[in-house]
RNA sequence: GCCCACAUAGCUCAGUCGGUAGAGCGCAUCCUUGGUAAGGAUGAGGUCACCAGUUCAAUUCUGGUUGUGGGCUCCA
């Protein structure tokens, strides 16, 4: 007999071989008819797994948050056999996990090419099997019979995964005529999909890697309600609503051009305008944070990138251009000129750390396939420093780095997440070096009381990092910030100081963005605050309206008044109807609008709207200008 | 870079089974001077992305180039 434990503390005596689906039929029909899976010791499980030893026993029912993943998983299963029962041997099957808002299932064939009219006939495949209400049954075999049974179905890609595999025996499911080697666990039956949808086609390399044949990938998802469909249908929705491309073109605020080139952000007045204010923010935080700002060339003799060795690692990523037969490379980072100021003369070690900032442009070759919108150009602007210090500063720096990412997260309202990346398989550098860098990160991590996690072996060649990813209003991620700790750099370029002892000592180097390219940055920005920026960012802050030309003159004055005083306003004096100018303002989510019609101008006041509808008191052109100091002060 | 798809007016999109194109919005002019999300009339805008090929004829078919979108790989 085994004790099994159930979560409300209850222990069942059961004989050996009693399955979860077993206890829970003990327990109550319904749960039964609702349990997906099982997690016994902490490990996910079929329901229908005989139980051999004493244990923890959860039962994972249909509508809990753990069954979701399992479901997506079964789901792709059943893609896959509607897949290969309607195009059979055309197609061989590779892999289908279940991914973040669905699952998808790579498929090769040489001769059948998906195309979206296909995603009818295959989810209705699937319904059908669905509603088949299919046994899915474990079966333990063993290496060889695995790899002789899908070799002779023709399935080289399994066969491939298993001859892969370490173990002695191999876990398969089989779904009526369909089987996949799966580690599970499945749903018992598929009868309990109900609700999913194909959703795109893509090209994934196998296994990953780009040298490998290209398959055919369908993306799907599945819900345990259509209600749940629907949410997730409809937060596609306003992501696209919110896409960056879009508003970005709606309010004029950037392009790009087929001319110029791709990858290559062209900045409208606006667009150049928010830019300024969030650089000009930029600065501001940085000195006031003890760094310098410095400014480097734009092109570098390519010797000088021999010697940091971008040349090597980095080449088939930057322009070159040459001059009087002297070959120069346009900087695809700003380290180098920041090493120089740093040789410039002796250091001492009572000068360190030296904090130097640019907002450096740089230009990097990237892929043209994975150019997109603002979010990955060719061209773009880091705030971008170099902290040189002694090695016992590390942890101090490290820190000051991250309260500054936390106050700058928190003024524009992001939520993130930190993962310390650590050292590489293939990387250089002494093991102490790497020790106490990695400790460093490690307990300045420790210290902020935030929660992170290990990257393990993911870290830069030359030193560890922290990366931070930001968490937008639609909860999607993004790696803006990090903080990396090089050695190799400073040796490179034989950057010393003098120590206390009078002997010459090797500084540490640290690279750290905080927004990371003010052009990635701006684009989640846009989709974060969905265009609606809050005053102080905003390009244009207030608009002025004239009810009638008789006020033309009085908004005219209002407005050489505000824009002497600082405030990004714009004037409307068009021959339209107020509600039309409104309307305008409105869509180019500008912040307030002055109202100005016969009272205003005698009281010489205007009445602002709120973008959100709201009016408020009228106040003199003064009093606006003030309001708007006043509120934009608060981040500047 | 790779796989798939797409490219028609400033924007969003119709359309031509091969005979050189249309709407709405926007823009211009005129009428209208109207108080919180679209007043009316008229008009001007297009080598149908670019380069070749097939054809009596190509925006339409084929190939290439460039650009864009969804992915993969890579990355701030």
């Amino acid at each position: 007999m085994l004790q099994i434990e159930l979560p409300d503390g209850s222990v069942k005596e059961v004989e050996s071989g009693t399955t979860p689906y077993d206890i829970a039929s003990g327990i109550g029909e319904n749960l039964a008819r609702q349990a997906v899976a099982a997690q016994f010791n902490g490990q996910l499980i079929d329901v229908s797994r005989p139980l051999e030893s004493a244990g923890q026993l959860k039962l994972i029912t249909q509508n809990s948050s753990e069954a979701l993943e399992i479901i997506r998983h079964s789901s792709a299963h059943l893609m896959a056999h509607a897949v290969k029962d309607l195009y059979g041997d055309e197609i061989q099957v590779t892999i289908g996990p279940a991914i973040k808002d669905g699952f998808y299932y790579d498929f090769y064939s040489a001769t059948k090419k998906f195309v979206p009219e296909d995603f009818a006939v295959i989810e209705k495949k699937m319904a059908e099997l669905a509603k088949e209400d299919l046994k899915i049954v474990r079966e333990e075999i063993s290496r060889t019979d695995a790899i002789k049974m899908f070799r002779e179905m023709g399935e080289e890609y399994k066969v491939e995964l298993i001859e892969d595999l370490d173990a002695e025996s191999v876990s398969i499911y089989r779904q009526g005529n369909f089987v996949d080697l799966c580690r599970g666990p499945h749903l018992p039956r598929t009868g309990m999909i109900k609700v999913f949808k194909l959703t795109s086609l893509a090209g994934a390399y196998w296994r990953g890697d780009e040298k490998n044949a290209m398959l055919q990938r369908i993306y799907a998802t599945a819900f345990q309600s259509k209600k749940d469909l629907k949410a997730h249908l409809n937060r596609l929705e306003e992501a696209r609503k919110r896409d960056h491309r879009k508003l970005g073109r709606e309010l004029d605020l950037f392009s790009f051009n087929e001319e110029a080139g791709s990858g290559l952000v062209i900045w409208h007045p606006k667009g150049a305008m928010l830019r300024t204010v969030i650089e000009d923010f930029e600065r501001k935080e940085h000195l006031k944070r003890g760094y310098d700002i410095v400014m480097g060339p734009q092109i570098l003799k390519t010797e000088l990138w021999q010697i940091s060795g971008h040349y090597e690692h980095y080449r088939e990523n930057m322009y070159f251009t040459e001059i009087d037969e002297q070959s120069y490379g346009i900087k695809p980072m700003n380290c180098l000129a920041h090493m120089l100021i740093y040789k410039s003369k002796p250091r001492s070690y009572r000068n360190l750390p030296l904090r130097y900032f640019e907002l450096g442009t740089v230009h990097r070759h990237e892929k043209s396939g994975v150019l997109h919108g603002l979010l990955r150009v060719r061209a773009f602007t880091q705030d971008d420093a170099h902290i040189l210090c002694r090695p016992d500063q590390i942890d101090a720096e490290v820190k000051g780095v991250m309260q500054f990412i936390q106050d700058v997260a928190g003024i524009f309202g992001f939520e993130y997440r930190m993962e310390l990346s650590t050292r590489p398989e293939k990387s250089i550098g002494s093991d102490a070096d790497w020790e106490q860098a990695t400790s460093a990160l490690r307990s300045a991590l420790e210290d902020s009381g935030q929660p992170f996690e290990i990257n393990a072996e993911d870290g830069a060649f030359y030193g560890p990092k922290i990366d931070v990813k930001l968490k937008d209003a639609l909860d999607r991620e993004w790696q803006c910030a990090t903080i990396q700790c090089d050695f190799t750099l400073p040796d490179r370029f034989d950057l010393n100081y003098i120590g206390a002892d009078g002997d010459k000592h090797r500084p540490v180097m640290l690279h750290r963005v905080i927004l990371g390219s003010i052009e990635r940055f701006i684009g989640i920005l846009i989709e974060h605050y969905a265009g609606s920026f809050p005053l102080w960012l905003s390009p244009v802050q207030a608009i002025i309206l004239n009810v009638t030309d008789n006020q033309a003159e009085y908004a005219q004055q209002v407005y050489n008044q505000l824009r002497a005083a600082g405030v990004r306003v714009e004037l409307d004096l068009r021959n339209e109807k107020l509600g039309f100018k409104i309307r305008e303002a409105q869509m180019a989510k500008i912040p307030y609008m002055l109202v100005i019609g016969d009272r205003e101008m005698e009281e010489q006041t205007v009445a602002p709207r709120y973008r959100d509808g709201k009016n408020l008191a009228a106040v003199t052109a003064v009093d606006f200008a003030g309001f708007v100091a006043e509120e934009t002060a608060k981040y500047h």
